[in-house]
DNA sequence: CGACTTTGACCTGCGC
DNA sequence: GCGCAGGTCAAAGTCG
């Protein structure tokens, strides 16, 4: 299970966030231990700024440039906040981080820093890339580190190493890789906007437009339509646009452009990589103008979320017989998107930094009866208690509880359950979904255990995706809808 | 009816 | 200037 995540820019909800977190302390600290699920550990960077080898622990950071020049070049200022509907918000969950033992986690002396130092001295720059990550990370505005020291005052990581480990036993370590530009040539064409690699001189942007790329583990077959395509989730609705094969690849790339809102330039194209099928890369480029999507925007298009029935053996014959599949067989595996669009997150316009605030009240507007109800019914938080059912992939017993309060004065329950809420929404196979589960799936450790019983709450194991669990987050949301 | 996907045609940037 | 390849447009069809 790969997942590419390049510029530390998160493209996923929080709890995805947190995974993520997990993966960077986790997987440097205790990479020897798990060299199974961890041993697609994170890697990160940009096309050709960074290269690793699978195998090869030692060069788990590979960094031919300063890392402070890798960062300016994987994370250009223009591209802070392409496709991330987070870039604005901050973590729902993140609060849940205080629950347990503060100190590890010091802005002064990361966790990420000493932990890396103490350990490999072949690690040590490494060290210093995730250090300065971490710092550019949080800078940002809404992320994984920001928000924690956002949540925790005195910059305190809450969890230990113990803990960490511990708990990231429950969680299966997501893969965060930079694909070579080898790999995709011309999906780090792309990516060559962000960071042009020596490595292919032949590549040259193509407009001098930022973009940025992210890889996320292609879904499962189960989220795949009829016709075999893939359908990774995002917060954001999408309209395809176009799908145009890729001289060198034998899958098409998609073209989508943001339909959450009129006059949002937002695009991004979706592909396969070249070298690895399991992996789908997907190219943001320009921003959104608008807040989260609202509800009904996010919903517009997911009308087709349930499988077609006959008439869609017709499109998969149609799309099986045109010019594309003809030269990519599967290449219809490569179709993604547009039905993440029941992943939306609802804004309700606070800090979503919106630069056009009256398109966005006006798409709210038809909305707000319909938020109102959600409102209700979602401002609560899930806990899940008892043991972690492996089977099920879910916990025995489950519990909602209100939101009384939140501890960050610039958080917005509201918006985060909403949010949250919407997560709900997130189909069972949703790329996101197939993470939560496998991480839980993957929990199978007497830690997890012990930590889902003596606990009973696990900040990151709250949500049970499984989509035969009637009891799941994901129904309890929907049915408030 | 509105939003979607599909897909051929057209546009545009780039290398030669 | 030409040709290639990527990116976008828009008509046609699908779907709920």
């Amino acid at each position: 299970m790969v997942l590419t995540y390049v510029g530390c820019q998160l493209q996923f909800p929080s709890l995805l966030a947190k995974e993520l977190l997990y993966v960077c302390f986790f997987s440097h600290k205790t990479m020897d231990k798990v060299q199974g699920d961890l041993a697609d550990i994170v890697r990160s960077g940009a096309g050709g700024a960074l290269s690793t080898a699978d195998d090869d622990r030692n060069n788990y950071w590979q960094i031919p440039m300063e890392p402070e020049n890798f960062l300016s070049a994987v994370i250009p200022a223009p591209l802070e906040n392409f496709g991330d509907p987070f870039s604005a918000m901050q973590d729902p969950l993140i609060h849940e981080l205080d629950l347990a033992t503060p100190g590890y986690f010091d802005s002064s002396n990361s966790c990420l820093k000493t932990s890396l130092e103490d350990d490999h001295s072949s690690m040590s720059t490494g060290s210093l890339l995730a250090q300065t990550i971490l710092e550019e990370e949080m800078r940002r505005p809404c992320n994984i580190f920001s928000r924690m020291l956002q949540i925790s005052p005195n910059s305190k990581m809450p969890i230990s190493p113990r803990e960490i480990s511990t708990t990231s036993s429950s969680l299966r370590p997501l893969k965060v890789i930079t694909p070579h530009v080898d790999d995709m040539n011309s999906s780090f064409d792309s990516a060559a906007a962000v960071q042009i690699s020596p490595r292919n001189p032949s590549i040259k942007r193509r407009k001098s437009q930022a973009k940025k790329v992210v890889c996320i583990p292609a879904p499962a077959a189960a989220n795949s339509r009829p016709t075999g395509e893939v359908v990774p989730s995002d917060l954001w609705a999408w309209r395809k646009y176009g799908q145009k094969p890729i001289k060198g690849s034998p899958y098409p790339r998609g073209y989508y452009r943001c339909s959450s809102s009129k006059g949002c330039s937002a695009r991004k194209q979706v592909e396969r990589s070249r070298t690895d099928p399991n992996m789908l890369v997907i190219t943001y480029t320009s921003e959104h103008n608008h807040p989260w999507p609202t509800q009904r925007n996010a919903l517009a298009g997911s009308t087709r979320t349930q499988p077609p029935k006959s008439n869609h053996n017709a499109t998969a014959s149609k799309t099986t017989s045109s010019p594309t599949s003809s030269q990519t067989p599967k290449s219809t595996n490569l179709k993604e998107e547009p039905k993440e669009n029941t992943t939306t997150i609802i804004g309700n316009n606070n800090n979503n930094n919106n630069d056009n605030e009256s398109t966005t009240s006006a798409s709210v507007k038809g909305e707000i009866g319909e938020i109102g109800e959600i409102t209700d019914q979602k401002t609560q938080e899930i806990i899940c208690e008892g043991e972690f059912d492996h089977h099920q992939q879910s916990f025995t017993h489950q519990i909602y509880k209100p939101i009384l309060a939140m501890e960050s004065s610039n958080h917005h329950p509201q918006t985060d359950d909403l949010m949250f809420a919407d997560l709900g929404e997130l189909d069972p196979t949703d790329p996101l979904h197939l993470l939560f589960s496998q991480g839980f799936s993957g929990a199978k450790s007497e830690d997890m255990r012990d930590h889902t019983q003596n606990k009973g709450l696990d900040p990151f194991s709250l949500f049970d995706w499984s989509p035969n669990n009637p009891s799941s987050f994901g129904e309890a949301a929907g049915r408030g809808l």
